[in-house]
DNA sequence: GCCAACGTTGGC
DNA sequence: GCCAACGTTGGC
């Protein structure tokens, strides 16, 4: 199966590129909390370990991509949706009758160039790209190689796909 | 803090 | 099953 490439979105209230690297046990982090079917049905069916992801940061005064992250685990059932005191808990969800689905992400590099999204709305080649699209809420996107291979060089690395 | 878009909910 | 109301996302 072929390598697939992903933009993933973070509130950088969440977590920060930096924080996933230093502060998360082994620098992965659980993407949790998702509760958009499309976004599920990525993360429950296409997503699989190996696969990279262009880590974005939302939310904040800078949206762009800081660098690099690999899926470490595939989809499994989110845990937050169980658990009653969780702000993501959902009801409709339970361990016979899963919903909801995590995956597990860990750090792998950081750009030379933090590549902004005023950066990417400005490079034509990647005019189709979703996360440059106007009110784009999608929080997980597929991303062509292409795609991915612009905003690599854009960040000043690049990567052996 | 504004506000457009869009997903979800719920009354009918 | 329609659709209005409401909530959320997220750039600006």
């Amino acid at each position: 199966m072929a390598r697939k490439y992903w933009l993933m979105k973070c509130e950088l209230e969440a977590c920060s590129f930096e924080e996933l690297k230093h502060d998360r046990p082994n620098s992965t982090g659980k993407w949790r909390g998702v509760r958009n079917y499309q976004a599920r049905n990525f993360i429950r069916d296409e997503i699989k370990e190996g696969d990279w992801v262009l880590f974005y940061q939302s939310n904040c005064d800078t949206p762009g991509v800081p660098g690099l992250a690999q899926i470490v685990r595939e989809g499994y059932p989110d845990p937050s949706a169980f658990d009653e005191k969780n702000h993501y808990y959902d009801p409709k969800s339970s361990p016979e009758k899963v919903q909801w689905y995590s995956v597990d992400v860990k750090w792998k590099r950081k750009f030379k160039n933090y590549v902004s999204l005023r950066e990417m709305k400005g490079t034509p080649e990647l005019a189709d790209m979703r996360v440059v699209q106007r009110f784009q809420r999608l929080s997980i996107q597929p991303v062509t190689r292409e795609h991915f291979e612009i905003v690599c060089s854009m960040g000043g690395i690049k990567v052996k796909a």
